[in-house]
DNA sequence: CGTAATATCTCGTTCAGCGAGATTATCGCC
DNA sequence: GGCGATAATCTCGCTGAACGAGATATTACG
C-alpha cells in the first residue's frame, strides 16, 4: 500500500503519486496552523492546550451545546485533574469564568469572556481573512466542491475513534 | 471584522456567513487530524511530539533535505535541550538512528528506521486510503481546485511567521 | 432514605521542555 | 598552521503540565 517503487524521485523515497501528493499538502496545512496555534498561546502566555480548549469552547457555543468542563477535558483527551488545571489557568487570566449549573449543581458550565474572543480576532483575524480572500476568488461550484472535500475527509478523521 | 449582527442562529453568537464556516471546516480537519496524531502517539508509548518529530524526519527526506538535529529543534520550536530529549526518546524506542556527518562531524544526521515507517503506515494508513478514495471520486478539475485552495490556504498560514 | 451514578476537585508523582552553560568540531584570518 | 569566533549538540537542574488515585458534592433510582 501507497508503495513507491520509480526511482529517480526528489526523495530517497521515490516519486510520490499525484493524490497523495495533495494528501501531504492536506497534513502540511494542518501542522501550519498548529504553529500558529503554538504561537498564539506563547505570545499570550499559555499552552497550546489552553488555546485548543478556548477554541472547543467557542465550538461548543456556536453549536449550541452546554459547554461544561466534563465535555471539555473528553474533547482535549484530558483526565479530570488536568481539565481542572486547565481552567483554572484560563480563569486566572480572566479568559473563562466558571458557573455552576442551576438545573445540575454538579455541572460547571464555562464562559469564554468577551476579552479573549476580543485576543482571538486580533491574532486570528488577519489568517481568517486571508483564507476568506483566497475562497472570494473562487466560483460558487470551486467552494462547493472544496467543502465537499473538507466534509469528506473531515468524515475520513473522525471515523472510529478509539477509546 | 466577522461580526455576526443576524440573531436566531444555531448558536448564541449568531449565524455565520458560508465562506466562514468553510474556515471553520477547515480548521476542524486540522483539530481531527491533531487528535488522531495524539492517538497514534498515546497507543505507541510516545508523545506528540514525537510524533511530529518522526513526521517531520520524514518530509525532511521527501524532500531531499539533511535531517540533522538542529533543523529538527527548529521545526518544532524545541529548544537545543528539548531536540536532545526527542532524539534520546525516539531513538531508545528504535525509530530513529543517530549517524554522525561525515562532511561536518559537529552535525547528527536523524534515518527514520523502517520499523516507525511500517508503524506509521498500519495506523495512517486507512486514513489515508480513505482520503485517497474521497478524492477518486472527484474529477481532474476538481482535485484541482482543492490543490489550490489548499496551497493558498498554506501560503495564508505560512505568511509571517514571528521568530 | 440509602445506594449507585455523575461531575468536579485535591493530592502526590512523573517527565516534557526550558535556561544556562559545557563540549566538540569547523571555519576564517593572518 | 595555529587561534579565536562560530556552530552543533549534549549535560544539568528546574518548573510546571498532565496523570492516577481517591475525596467531595450533587442528582437519580429503587
Amino acid at each position: 500500500m501507497h508503495d513507491n517503487h520509480e526511482p529517480g524521485g526528489p526523495g530517497p523515497l521515490g516519486r510520490e503519486p499525484d493524490n497523495l501528493q495533495l494528501v501531504h499538502l492536506l497534513r502540511a496545512v494542518t501542522v501550519d496552523f498548529g504553529l500558529r496555534q503554538a504561537e498564539f498561546a506563547a505570545r499570550n502566555g499559555m499552552h497550546p492546550t489552553d488555546v485548543r480548549a478556548l477554541i472547543c469552547l467557542l465550538d461548543a457555543d456556536r453549536a449550541a451545546e452546554p459547554a461544561t468542563a466534563g465535555l471539555l477535558g473528553a474533547r482535549l483527551g484530558l483526565n479530570s485533574a488536568g481539565t481542572t488545571a486547565v481552567i483554572d489557568r484560563l480563569e486566572r487570566l480572566g479568559h473563562v469564568a466558571r458557573i455552576r449549573d442551576d438545573q445540575d449543581r454538579r455541572r460547571i458550565l464555562l464562559r469564554v469572556e468577551p476579552g479573549a474572543v476580543r485576543l482571538g480576532r486580533e491574532f486570528f483575524g488577519p489568517l481568517i481573512d486571508g483564507v476568506l480572500r483566497v475562497l472570494d476568488s473562487f466560483d460558487p461550484s470551486e467552494r462547493d466542491t472544496v467543502r465537499r472535500f473538507l466534509t469528506s475527509a473531515r468524515a475520513v478523521f473522525a471515523s472510529e475513534p478509539r477509546p
